[in-house]
RNA sequence: GCACCCGUAGCUCAGUUGGAUAGAGCACAGGAUUCCUAAUCCUGGAGUCGCAAGUUCGAAUCUUGCCGGGUGCGCCA
């Protein structure tokens, strides 16, 4: 829409710049207060100062140039220091809102000409861990860039860097070797015996161990070295592991609709064998010093506490790898193999340094050449009351399975309470799609920048700016369309009345709103945008009638433009990984 | 010590190529339902945009300095 706007504007005023021999940029935006007019242009003030004249001269020129344009424009007029406010025509409107409603996809006019390969690496669980509050947001967030890259027509290739290697792995084996070879001798299924919280609590037990006693310190190393050596019995319990844990992981993923699957998963033990190859490939290119015994790279920009070079390390003194090690591995795996244009990481911002450090030896190793994108998408941490990283009284992580669960409890208490005639099956379901939508839209709202104090007062807040919001104006759509036979597909919309417009200006944003999230990656100003529309057509629900108004010319332009509507933030919603309800 | 993030209404937060009177939600006060879902809508009060200087027609936004909070900084990930 504002691009439709910027061309008839350039084309009234060609001539004018040519005469003055400039060409500047043109970029209509929405005026502070609709009563302002319906776009606004910022142009006369810039240019005062080339041309040297009073801006509101030169505003004044270029309005009534424009006003001349009687198809675009009812009304352009110049205003104090040099703003040049349009009221458009509604018949233009009209015609540029009918031809966005007959994009199948609504996006059709931000699609990406060239299509790119975009990696977007989120979540990132560990094996033999439950999922708690800490994982929330680089799967939820990570989740949605995904559905917001590939519905602007890039092909996105989601990796999930499992932690499934190194020392806690050998850790977990060696604790659960036991278990698992008493299932096999009794006939059982060593995956039905086992669950993810006894996986956890092996793990607990084996660092306590270690950390106290040498001896089972030793044990653990030497599994992790026959590990490392691939073992058959060993990589046979670590499968039996990872299969059992990841079960619980999917429950999860699909009860938030997190669309990652098991061909997703590229974790650390995909890269182990890479590792050494990687490292020779850094030291070819003379970047390796030994550094107490490590193999480092040493980068001018990065210094220590005490002002030396900070190093990145490459190989550790013990000929192990860590997690630096790991990730330029996937870095390269990622260009060559994935052939990817553009990388997207989704962690917390306490990784920020670490990232900056492996983007900048990857580039210096050749490791990703120049035109592929690296992105670090950094977000806040979950606090709790304390202002201090979330646990619960015992010190243990918030289980996500128990708040999620929660969540939805809470969701079914409003629903029953304000629609409880629907059916009992029913009233679970919009349960789920409330009560999950209001998890995951509480922490994409706001910039995902600024940590957070959790509270489920907070994530379960069911009026005002939350997901059962958007949802309910969605299902109020839904509604009236279940009391008409009349189909909107080829109805025009045809403006009668102030609501109308407002509604219809907001809908053409939502292509360029997507756009926007697609690059700078912040979700929020979706749900920011999706909120205003819902809002605009609250209000014009209250005071438009629909199905009973003054002619059928009339009830036919306002089901088309309920229609659209449902459909955005139906789409919207989508998006965003939630759900939208046909009733609640 | 150095680096990054943050500081806007009582609370939670929006606000970028620098633009008009700094906006929402929650909370608070009042009003709206013979009518398409009131999980709604309408009205109202509320601000030294952390502080100070600078850049200019114009600064919450850009620059510098300071104050306050958080995070990170060699063999964990």
């Amino acid at each position: 829409m504002k691009q439709q706007i910027a061309d008839r504007i350039s084309k009234n005023l060609e001539n004018f710049f040519k005469e003055k021999g400039i060409s500047p940029e043109i970029n209509p935006t929405r005026p502070p207060d609709p009563s302002k007019g319906d776009y606004t242009l910022n142009l006369a003030m810039p240019l005062g100062k080339v041309l040297k004249k009073p801006p509101l001269l030169i505003a004044e020129t270029i309005a009534e140039i424009l006003a001349e344009d009687k198809k675009t424009f009812e009304s352009v007029e110049a205003v104090k220091p040099g703003f040049i406010n349009m009221r458009l025509a509604n018949s233009f409107l009209e015609d540029q809102f009918d031809s966005f409603v007959s994009s199948p996809s609504l996006l059709e006019a931000s699609k990406s000409e060239t299509p790119k390969r975009v990696i977007v690496d989120y979540s990132s669980v560990n094996i033999a861990k439950q999922m708690h509050v800490g994982h929330l947001r680089s799967t939820i967030i990570g989740d949605v860039i995904a559905r917001i890259i590939e519905s602007l027509g890039d092909k996105v290739i989601a990796q999930n860097h499992l932690g499934d290697w190194g020392v806690p792995m050998a850790m977990v084996i060696r604790k659960a070797e036991s278990a698992i070879d008493k299932a096999i001798a009794e006939n059982q299924n060593p995956e039905d015996v086992l669950d993810t919280p006894m996986l956890e609590a092996f793990y607990k037990e084996a660092t306590a161990e270690c950390k106290s006693d040498p001896v089972e310190a030793a044990a653990c190393h030497d599994y992790l070295i026959r590990l490392q050596n691939q073992e058959q019995k060993l990589i046979d319990y670590w499968q039996i592991i990872k299969k059992v844990s990841m079960r619980d992981v999917y429950k999860i993923y699909k009860l938030l609709g997190v669309r990652l699957e098991p061909e997703n998963e590229r974790g650390e033990s995909f890269y182990a064998d890479m590792l050494p190859e990687i490292v020779e490939k850094i030291q070819q290119k003379g970047l390796i010093e030994i550094s107490d015994g490590a193999k480092c790279v040493f980068l001018d920009e990065f210094k220590a506490k005490d002002g030396t070079p900070l190093p990145v390390i490459i190989q550790k003194s013990d000929g192990g790898y860590n997690y630096a090690t790991f990730d330029l591995t996937a870095l390269h795996y990622r260009t060559n193999t994935l052939k990817a244009d553009r990388i997207i990481y989704v962690t917390d911002a306490r990784q920020a340094l670490h990232f900056k450090q492996v983007f900048a030896v990857a580039r210096k190793a050749g490791l990703v050449p120049e035109k592929v994108m690296l992105e670090h998408v950094t977000f806040g941490s979950i606090l709790g009351e304390d202002n201090k990283p979330l646990k619960t009284r015992d010190g243990e992580n918030v289980k996500l399975a128990e708040l999620l669960d929660e969540a939805i409890k809470a969701a079914y208490q409003v629903v029953d309470d304000k629609n409880n005639t629907l059916p009992e099956e029913y009233k679970q379901q919009v349960a789920k799609m409330t009560g999950i939508g209001a998890v995951k839209y509480a922490d994409m709202a706001q910039n995902r920048n600024n940590d957070y104090v959790f509270s489920f007062e907070r994530m379960l807040a069911l009026s005002g700016n939350t997901a059962p919001y958007l949802q309910y104006a969605h299902a109020r759509i839904c509604s009236i369309f279940r009391k008409t036979d009349f189909i909107p597909s080829d109805a025009k919309v045809i403006i009668s009345a102030p609501e109308e417009k407002e509604l219809i200006l907001k809908a053409m944003e939502f292509p360029l709103t997507v756009k926007t999230v697609s690059e700078d990656l912040k979700p929020h100003t979706l749900c920011a945008y999706l909120y205003d529309l819902s809002t605009l057509f609250s209000s014009f629900y209250t005071n438009c009638r629909i199905l009973d108004c003054e002619n059928e010319n009339q009830k036919h332009s306002r089901l088309a433009l309920s229609r659209a509507i449902q459909r955005i933030i139906k789409k919207g919603l989508g998006l965003l990984g939630i759900e939208a309800p046909e009733e609640m």
